[in-house]
RNA sequence: GGCGGCGUAGCCAAGUGGCCAAGGCAGUGGUCUGCAAAACCAUUAUUCAUCGGUUCGACUCCGAUCGCCGCCUCCA
């Protein structure tokens, strides 16, 4: 089996082929860095963290370059409101997007190249372009000729006349052609500056993704990713500035991701509808938001909402339980003449999760059919487990065994059960016991007098002592081995 | 207006032309239980926005229509 991908480029899905066998070039453009990130930029970080993870459980190497922007028009703005320098404020925000990234568990990209670092390659870039006219000066602006990229629009699937006809591009003096873009800009008075060939100034947006991405993977690598939104002007010209200078194909596949939505609207700043990664991880364990996030897949639009954060919650607790209980298992006494309780279609089930779920991985990163393996595994588990004798045969033990090691191997592809069960889930307790009006110990002691009330056969008061600890969201489970308690999600 | 995408059960969501259209949440019936809860079992789309077409056969391919979203300006 190989990988396919959805290529941007192609629009269809096709075998991942590697320009060095087994090594996969991963370019994705990271933040701009002058606020917290929010949840959309969890996704993407998140949707490249598995693809990365992924790519290594097959055994390739991945050579992963991320950068960050941390020199430009927004950031200037926002350090002037601040009262600070742009570099000052690109950094600070860049350790919180550290904080975030960490708390979700991403692993940290091979390379984080920034942009301020890299103004020596893009001049030179710059220089290259202009000498092989594509690219000219005016007024200390660099510009480049659109018009002398003839595949421009072959990522976004546009051609030049059409954009015309749209005119909502800014007027500028400077340009020859109303679709020409900004490599070099002249600084104004008090801007962060460079020395260039063409006076004091700062880079354009897009041509720092073309000069790092060529210093580190080259000037043909495998793949280049980020959000849809980025599709047009940023990767399209990222295309016409690297393959004008290079005259080398630029990336092979381009992989871009879907937005995070809340009512079905885009979370963007302008609409001022956007939830900080902060602001989620305040309210629900990072697995959570990891959960949802995958439930769908990476190229859909997901909408956010406390509906869909509770369903995600369910089901991962549904896991981690599965998980938790087939830990406990340790402590039965085994007996080897016990039958076996599992039928050949359990096992069968149960062996070909881990081909199932490749199968669904493989299929472009297919998430959210990767989890409705695992709980088609679970499934099994614990229909399995329920069937098992008191004294059980130590070799079911065992299937039962591996059979969530392979589970938690492949879910910790999505960053998913990775913390032991069992404390998961009593964390999670203790959480929300916190937000209520009521201690452990009083129910402890509540539970207590029902089990006398209920060894005296009174079901009137023990009953009582249910509902009342219900109306507060604790939840009773009577087992063989005690009264077990949960806290209810409301 | 141009381009791209989406429309599958009450909600979310897979589905690479051909066995009963995954899975989750919610619901219903049952097993278990003193009664419950959890778990388990069973059940919930003669149908995949609509209408045509291609095909022996389509949710899957093609066309049209309707609806929603995104990009075309900074944006993950």
């Amino acid at each position: 089996m190989t990988i396919r991908t959805h290529n941007t480029l192609t629009g269809k899905k096709e075998p991942l082929q590697t320009i060095e066998p087994g090594h996969v070039k991963l370019y994705v453009c990271g933040i701009t860095s002058y606020d917290y990130c929010h949840i959309g930029h969890a996704r993407s970080s998140l949707a490249f963290d598995m693809i990365v993870k992924y790519l290594k459980y097959r055994d390739y190497k991945v050579t992963f370059v991320r950068n960050f922007t941390d020199i430009d028009d927004k950031i200037i703005t926002r350090a002037n409101e601040q009262n600070t320098t742009s570099e000052e404020l690109a950094n600070r925000f860049i350790q919180e997007f550290y904080t975030d990234m960490d708390k979700l568990g991403i692993d940290r990209p091979d390379i984080e190249p920034k942009a301020t670092e890299h103004i020596a390659e893009m001049v030179s870039m710059i220089e290259e372009l202009i000498s092989k006219g594509k690219a000219y000066e005016a007024g200390g602006d660099v510009y480049y000729i659109v018009d002398s990229f003839p595949e421009y629009g072959k990522l976004s699937k546009r051609n030049i006349e059409d954009m015309k006809a749209g005119a909502r591009i800014s007027v500028n003096e400077q340009k020859q052609h109303p679709m020409d873009f900004v490599l070099w800009k002249a600084s104004k008075p008090g801007e962060p500056k460079w020395q260039s060939p063409w006076g004091e100034g700062r880079p354009g947006w897009h041509i720092e993704c073309s000069a790092m991405s060529k210093k580190y993977l080259g000037e043909s690598f495998d793949i280049h990713g980020g959000g849809q939104d980025l599709i047009f002007p940023h990767h399209e010209n990222e295309i016409a500035q690297s393959e004008g200078a290079n005259c080398k194909p630029f990336a092979k596949s381009w992989i871009h991701h879907g937005f995070v939505t809340i009512k079905d609207e885009k979370m963007s700043k302008s609409l001022g509808n956007f939830l900080t990664i902060r602001d989620i991880l305040n309210n629900y364990h990072p697995e959570i938001l990891r959960f949802f996030i995958f439930s769908t897949h990476y190229r859909n639009p997901l909408d956010f909402s406390e509906a869909a954060m509770q369903d995600a919650t369910t089901g991962l607790v549904r896991l981690y339980e599965c998980v938790a209980a087939v830990d406990q298992l340790d402590s039965l006494q085994t007996d080897e003449s016990s039958p076996t309780v599992f039928t050949d279609k359990d096992l069968k089930k149960i062996e070909s999760l881990e081909e199932r779920f490749q199968q669904a991985m493989d299929n472009d990163f297919n998430t959210a059919q990767a989890q409705g393996i695992f709980f088609d595994t679970i499934k099994t588990i614990n229909k399995v487990r329920t069937k098992l004798s008191p004294t059980p045969l130590s070799k079911d033990i065992k299937t039962l065994k591996v059979s969530i090691a392979t589970l938690k191997k492949l879910a910790a592809i999505m960053g998913l059960l990775r913390e032991d069960a069992a404390t998961f889930l009593h964390n999670k307790q203790e959480a929300m016991l916190s937000g209520l009006d009521i201690s452990a110990e009083t129910i402890e002691a509540l539970i207590l007098e029902r089990n006398q009330c209920r060894i005296d056969k009174n079901w009137s008061r023990s009953d009582e002592i249910r509902d009342e600890l219900l109306a507060k969201n604790i939840e009773l489970k009577d087992g063989a081995d005690g009264t077990a308690w949960i806290v209810k999600a409301n």
